[in-house]
RNA sequence: GCGCCUGUGGCUCAACUGGAUAGAGCAUCUGACUACGGAUCAGAAGGUUGGGGGUUCGAAUCCUCCCAGGCGCACCA
């Protein structure tokens, strides 16, 4: 069981949780770290609930007693108990609740952790050759979004890229694109050609034995590390397909430490065999060379090579998880890879432990389940796709009419559609746990209001609107009467459980924390602005809640850059 | 057939990993000062948590058996 642990980022409610904690401690003998509190069902009934039932059995007594009891013992400061039946509710004091949230959140470091050690993150992977389509878009922002979680954590962060630039899958697509390939389609569109090719070869294969044959050879040229004309081929197929991966890259706002395809382990192929061999866990098994799982409750066997001799995907991981391992002695490693994989990643990390490696323990496979169509599972050899282009410039459009509709006026709209289109696709992706499948729907991602990713948007750029329109800057918290501020407590609850929000999601290795939180944050802060006049105020309650809007915006600001939904200042 | 995942209002999802009267958003219905931006806010209605059994003070959550859907099950990745 992971313990709660507040302590170490102590800032915003978590101050008050820890206070309470330790009361509690004391009142029952027992260890603050092993008291761990919990919300009550009604907000209205405060911020922090304690339920009595295990204590009270230990000490004999009833739970409504027990609560009873402690709500007339302790003492904590700005915190008021209550019992309410088995029970033990806290409400901090509303002026004590905004000051001490007040000042955290407009400190710099706030909801950044102490961890230590390099995490690696393996993500996005798109496989050469072929458009990115949706299927990609959840790797890549729950990736993205992981890497910055952890790295707000305290770790250090590796992104790897993995792109699929290796396989049969090639040998392929060289055979076909020996027979049929077009010169100058490939210049015009590339990776529409290629996708035709492979479509093609896919078709065609049924009927022609001399394809697959064609195909196998192809892959072994491809693979014996000689620069051949399958090579040379190949390498033209990749530098197409990284310009096109780019230009999404650049549009999601991802960023990757390293881009290494699976072929840059190519030459660790060999001496990862030979290893393993070393170790004893081979097998050879109708002509391939295995590593047999059975002793670990797998029943499928662990291929590293194929009866004619040819590496496979097992084998590259392995060789991939090694390398990394030697080179960045990783604390944990993530693969952000679906659902449809985890037998494969079974079997690879039960390999590596069988031949000893006691760090195949920090592997972690963060699965996540399946985009479907309506229609069925995506599938590019089908022909079945979606491509990414096209769902994020769709997104974009629609935000382009909705702007030309409520803010004709706006200043960069074409920059700003951009970014709310993208924002949208971003973040409905991240509102949901990540293990669900999903079935496609348009109706659904192009959605604007309520739970979605511009209305958080649209948050942050009213505290804009309003901090610009003061014609000052934002007063700092010295400055002001933050007592003024203790009639919105339900805004500095929600600002004030934005550590524990970063700290859980990256805990669970969970987006949708954070992105759940977000949408709270927001909904009080429509309320706060709604209700409650800044400009015009008096001059000490306008600086008050002036400084309130520039904490929320901050708070919206960062947590939507920690999920990588865009910014705008206006929209 | 075996293994893993999923099942919560009409739809899409939450529920702090066993706690209080199961919460949000869409859609539906009411309302909001000629608005510090209505992509918003306030409210109403909507539930036997797929079904049965069990564990205990207490179950959407754990165990078990069914039902439905998805994914995977050696020379693809």
């Amino acid at each position: 069981m992971t313990l709660f642990m507040p302590d170490t980022l102590h800032l915003g409610l978590d101050h008050f949780d820890v206070q309470i904690r330790s009361a509690l401690a004391q009142a029952l003998g027992l260890e603050k770290d092993s008291l761990k509190l919990e919300r009550p069902r009604d907000e209205k009934m405060g911020e922090f609930a304690f339920p009595c039932f295990r204590f009270a059995k230990e000490k004999k007594t009833n739970p409504a007693e027990l609560a009873k009891k402690l709500a007339g013992e302790l003492s904590v400061e700005f915190v008021a108990p209550s019992a309410a039946g088995p029970f033990l509710n806290f409400r901090v004091e509303p002026a004590a609740l905004a000051k001490r949230v007040a000042s955290d959140v407009s400190k710099p470091n706030y909801g950044c952790g102490n961890l230590e050690g390099k995490v690696v993150v393996e993500y996005s992977s798109p496989n050469i050759a072929k458009p990115m389509h949706v299927g990609h878009l959840r790797t890549t922002v729950i990736g993205a979004a992981l890497s910055r979680l952890a790295n707000r954590a305290g770790h250090e962060v590796v992104r790897i890229n993995h792109l699929g630039d290796w396989g049969s899958q090639f040998g392929k697509l060289v055979a076909a694109w020996n027979r049929w390939g077009s010169e100058e389609k490939l210049s015009v569109e590339p990776i529409d050609h290629l996708l035709e090719l492979y479509v093609r070869y896919h078709k065609e294969e049924e009927n022609d034995e001399s394809l697959p044959a064609a195909a196998k050879v192809a892959f072994q040229e491809l693979e014996s590390g000689e620069n051949n004309k399958t090579r040379v081929i190949w390498k033209r197929f990749t530098e197409y397909s990284l310009r096109e991966f780019n230009h999404i890259f650049d549009r999601l706002g991802s960023t990757f430490d390293f881009v290494r395809g699976e072929s840059w382990y190519e030459d660790q192929l060999d001496p990862l065999i030979d290893w393993l061999e070393s170790t004893g866990v081979l097998e050879e098994s109708d002509g391939a060379t295995i590593v047999d799982l059975k002793d670990h409750g797998i029943k499928t066997p662990c291929l590293v090579k194929t009866a004619h001799g040819t590496t496979l995907y097992a084998t590259r991981d392995l060789a991939a998880a090694k390398s990394r391992w030697e080179e960045f002695q990783f604390e944990r490693a993530l693969y952000v890879v679906g659902a449809e994989q985890n037998l494969h990643f079974q079997q690879f990390t039960t390999v590596l432990k069988k031949a000893g490696c006691e760090w195949a323990s920090r592997i972690e496979h963060i699965s996540f389940g399946l985009i479907r169509l309506q229609e069925g599972k995506l599938s590019t050899r089908e022909g079945r796709i979606l491509s990414l282009t096209e769902v994020l410039d769709r997104a974009v459009e629609l935000a382009a009419e909705i702007i030309e509709e409520k803010n004709p006026e706006l200043d960069h709209k074409e920059a700003v559609s951009e970014q709310v289109g993208v924002g949208a696709i971003i973040f409905h992706d991240l509102k949901h746990q990540r293990n669900k499948d999903v079935v496609f729907n348009w109706g659904e991602v192009l959605s604007f209001e309520g739970d979605t990713g511009p209305y958080l948007q649209y948050s942050h750029a009213r505290c804009c609107a309003i901090l610009r329109k003061a014609d000052r800057p934002a007063p700092s918290i010295d400055s002001i009467d933050l007592g003024l501020l203790s009639d919105s407590p339900e805004l500095f609850v929600a600002l004030g459980r934005y550590p524990q929000a970063l700290r859980e999601a990256w805990e669970k290795r969970e987006p949708m924390i954070l992105a759940q939180h977000l949408l709270k944050i927001a909904s009080a802060g429509n309320a706060f602005y709604h209700e409650k006049r800044v400009l015009g105020e008096s001059e000490e309650l306008e600086s008050a809640r002036l400084c309130a809007i520039d904490l929320l915006r901050k708070t919206l600001g960062d947590g939507l850059g920690i999920l990588g939904v865009p910014t705008p200042e206006e929209m």
